[in-house]
Parts: structure tokens; sequence; C-alpha cells
RNA sequence: GGCCCGUUCGUCUAACGGUUAGGACGCGGCCCUCUCAAGGCUGAAAUACGGGUUCGAUUCCCGUACGGGCUACCA
């Protein structure tokens, strides 16, 4: 039989990172063993659902690059699915959880109390043979040990989640539950509503917890909680994704960063971790480093454009060429795109600004002489390329008695007005002899009589 | 309170019952160097505690402590 799984939100205005997580390890296992993925919205909160809600999360799962066989096309129009076992809104599936609750009341498995519908549970143990953590004996509590029955429908007739979730996972033929482990202790309710309703329950994995650097639980506000950020902060899917991977799942090597194509490959269930794990934004800023620096300049471009545009960056004007040798500089260099537009800027606009600081220290009287040999080297150099202009630091460095340390601050202030960026070498080659020798010479009043 | 899950460097993790307990992030040092990074070398850093079982426990069992989850007419 074909694996089917499936990753069921609640719209709740963000993509949890835990949440993102679950989404990613049942993608995976689907893309692995060849099965489905499917996307259910579980809308059943009627007041706190949106559409922009809904659009957050499938903009998100788009964004990590989780694609799911059935599901929501997107979320501009609710009533849009592609698949043949839907609706995959909740809120469009009412019939289909009325006809199972009349079974069940039919059947005398659930019954009405003061309004609501309970479910008449077993009082006794239930073995629970999950894939990840293994046999659990779910002894009762001492509250179901009173009285082991629950509400599956409220008094206001509203279906509650146990419910829904049991009868939405039997219609659609989900064969494998992957979920947080926070319902671990329910499944023995889904276990018993499975039966009661004539079916086998699937198979569970449930997935150890992302914490909080500090043991606590991760929410909304916490950093790095939501998926949001990632997009905005200048975060690439690969990056995010690497380090979610490795967080629960282990190749049980030393590899640490993978291309997605190998990890379908060798994901597997058994090799998910048991224990809970705190959120490290630092090595999730490494793993995107790793990621952004390996992208290639088209998907770098792409990227990094939009970037630049929200810092009032223009760059349309450019060509492509010029563009991606340009980045190319920089690549190796931000660990997250926001940082590009501070880094690149000069390449796309005059310099109107200097960093004053480094300037004062930089553009003085006695570096003019300098200055001035660099430009005639410049300015009568054949080839304009990283290696021909180093060289040519170099011999007036000789000439001038001086180190090319000295000689490189005030042509980079020149250049492009900052103390940092990329090598100066390789950015006056990008940048083209004109524009260098253009803008040394608007520094010359700076730099007062020699 | 009851029930369930867990516990290896600060963090993520590796280690058929026999290893100088390995790797990565972060942190420190050195090298490289036109800035910033990167890179190379290198240092500090862990088996929660107590009992068993065993010739030998990080590894298996029990207990304790600690952490997390669930215990709703929330999802």
């Amino acid at each position: 039989m074909s694996v089917r799984v499936r990753f069921a939100p609640s719209p709740t205005g963000y993509l949890h990172i835990g949440g993102a997580r679950t989404a990613l390890f049942n993608w995976l296992y689907a893309r692995h063993t060849g099965g489905q993925f499917v996307l259910r919205v579980e809308d059943t909160d009627e007041a706190r659902n949106s559409q922009e809600a809904i659009d957050v999360i499938i903009e998100s799962l788009r964004w990590l690059g989780l694609d799911w066989d059935e599901g929501p096309v997107d979320g501009s129009d609710l009533t849009a699915s592609k698949g043949d076992r839907g609706p995959y809104f909740q809120s469009q599936r009412k019939e289909i959880y009325q006809k199972h609750i009349q079974a069940l009341l039919d059947a005398d498995k659930a019954y009405e109390h003061e309004g609501a519908i309970k479910f008449r549970m077993k009082r006794e143990t239930v073995v629970i043979d999950d894939l990840v953590v293994g046999q659990v004996d779910r002894k009762l509590t001492d509250r179901e040990e009173a009285d082991p029955d629950f509400v599956i429908v409220r008094s206001d007739g509203k279906p509650v989640f146990h419910l829904v979730n049991v009868i939405d996972d039997l219609e659609m033929g989900i064969t494998h539950v992957i979920r947080g482990e926070d319902h671990l202790s329910n499944t023995s309710k889904h276990i018993a509503l499975f039966k009661a309703l004539g079916a086998e329950p699937p198979k569970y994995a449930h997935i150890p917890l992302i914490l909080n650097k500090d043991g606590s639980k991760m929410s909304k506000r916490d950093l790095g909680a939501s998926v949001t950020t990632y997009i905005e902060g200048g975060f690439v899917p690969a990056g995010v994704v690497n380090y979610l991977l490795l967080l629960g799942w282990s190749p049980k090597d030393d590899q640490e960063v993978f291309r997605i194509e190998d990890v379908i490959e060798r994901f597997d269930l058994p090799q998910i971790n048991r224990q809970n794990a705190r959120f490290d934004f630092d090595k999730l800023k490494w793993f995107n480093y790793e990621h952004t620096r390996s992208l290639s300049s088209d998907e770098f471009r792409e990227r990094a454009l939009p970037f630049l545009k929200a810092a009032g960056i223009d760059a349309a004007g450019f060509d492509a060429a010029y563009i991606d040798a340009a980045f190319e500089t920089c690549k190796e260099k931000v660990k997250q795109l926001t940082e590009l537009p501070e880094f690149c800027d000069f390449y796309f606009r005059e310099v109107t600004e200097f960093d004053e600081e480094h300037a004062a220290k930089h553009l003085v009287p006695e570096n003019r002489p300098h200055v001035e040999k660099l430009r005639e080297m410049l300015a009568g150099l054949e080839a304009f390329d990283a290696d021909t202009i180093q060289a040519g630091f170099k011999q007036v460095g000789e000439a001038q008695g001086v180190k090319l340390g000295v000689l490189v601050h005030p042509i980079r202030l020149a250049c492009t007005g900052k103390k940092v960026g990329p090598s100066l070498f390789h950015l006056m080659e990008v940048l083209g002899k004109d524009k260098v020798l253009q803008r040394i010479d608007s520094i010359m009043g700076r730099l007062g009589e020699g």
C-alpha cells in the first residue's frame, strides 16, 4: 500500500517552526517512499481563521519548497483544491463529520450528555506502537479512571479536534501520522476512535518538540518561531530546511550540509531522535550561510534583488552580467541577504556618503601623493582586471615605500565610501576603469594639500 | 496530583557492552590577509545522580532528580 501522509496546520497567522519541521518530515517521508503528501487545513476555529492566515501557511510551505500532492491549490480561493479525497478544508467537511457522528450514535458508541456528545471509551490501557518512540502502554489517568468517556461534539454542535482529525485521516486514507510528540498521550483516544469507526488506525510516528534555547516552549513571539522571520530576514529555504532537518533527525554520520535530493534518498523514520531539541539561531545562520554561498548566480540574483529593492537600491538599469559579477564578490561574505544592500550598494549608485571616522584616518594630506600615483597607474592600465590592478598596487607600494594597506584604504573609501566590503581589486574590476577613476577624482578634494 | 516521553560538551548530535567518548555551531589562540569574511591548524568543553546485571557499562534493568508533553465542551 502506498504511503499517504499529511500536514494539517490550523491557520493561526503564522507557520510555527515546529510545524514547519513536522511538514518537512512528512514531506520527506512521502518523497522517500514515493507516496503522497496531503495538505489539510484545520480551519475549524472560525473566530481565529482568516483568508490571510491561510495564505501565510501556504506561502510559508511554498517558500520552504514543500509541495503537496493533494490540498488547496492556493490561498486566494478556498474552494480550489487538487486531489480526489477532498475537500481539504475542515470548514467544508461538516456533512462528512455528521455522517460518522450519526453512525457512532446509532451503534451506541457515543451518547448525548448535557447537550454534547460523548464517546464511550473503554476503561483500559491502550498500546501505541510508535515508529519513533517504540511501544507505549498508555495507562489511564486518574480522571479517566473515574470517567474514560470524552466529548466529541460540543454542545454548540461543533465536533472537537480529536474527532475531526481522526475522521479526516480515515477518509483521506492516511497511512502514517507523523506529528509532534505533544499528541502522543492523546493517541489512545485516536486509536479508540479509529476502531469505533470500523477502521484500522494508521501508523504513528511522534517526533520530539522544538524548544527555546532555554528549554521553554516556543511561542509566537520567540525569536525564530515563525517561518515568516526567515522569509523576511534574508534566509534561503535550503538553509532553513537543512537546519530543521538536523533538529531531530540524524544521518548517523558526520555529514551536516545536505542537498535536499540527497536527503530524500536517505531520510527515514528510524533515524529520528527521541529527545526534544533546543533552537539555536547561530547554527541556523551558519547553515544559511553555507547554502547561500553555494547558490547559482541565477538563484542568488533572483533572491537578492528584492532585498536591494526593499533597501531602496534600484538595480534594474544594470545588465545581468554586471549584477552577477557584483554579487559574486559578495556571495561568500554575507550570512543573510538582508546584509547585502549595505554591502554592495556602491555598485548600483554613486558614492555620496562616507564612513567619516574611517575617512578622517585615511583621507589625509599625507596620502595624497599615494593616491595620485595610484590614479596615474590605474589610468594607464590596458587590462582592468583584479590581478593586473593588484600588481599595479604592489608596484606603487614599492615605489612609494609603503605597505599595501596604506594604499588600499583611501581607494576603498573612494570606490565604496566604506571601511569594509568585497575584495578591493575585484570590486574595481567589476566597477570598471571609468567609474573607478571618476570616484578617485571625486575624493581628491578631501585629501587636502599633500 | 495522575498518565506519557526524555536526559552524552553551552547547543545540535555520533559511538554491535570494550573508543584517548568523535563531528558540527558557538567561544579562545595561532596562521593566512587589502577591509570584512572565508579557509588551515589548534585549545577549552559532555556521558544527571544512586543502585544493580556484567570480566567490563554512555550503551541493558531499577530508583531518584531534572526537563518536556498530555490530562478541556483548545487545536
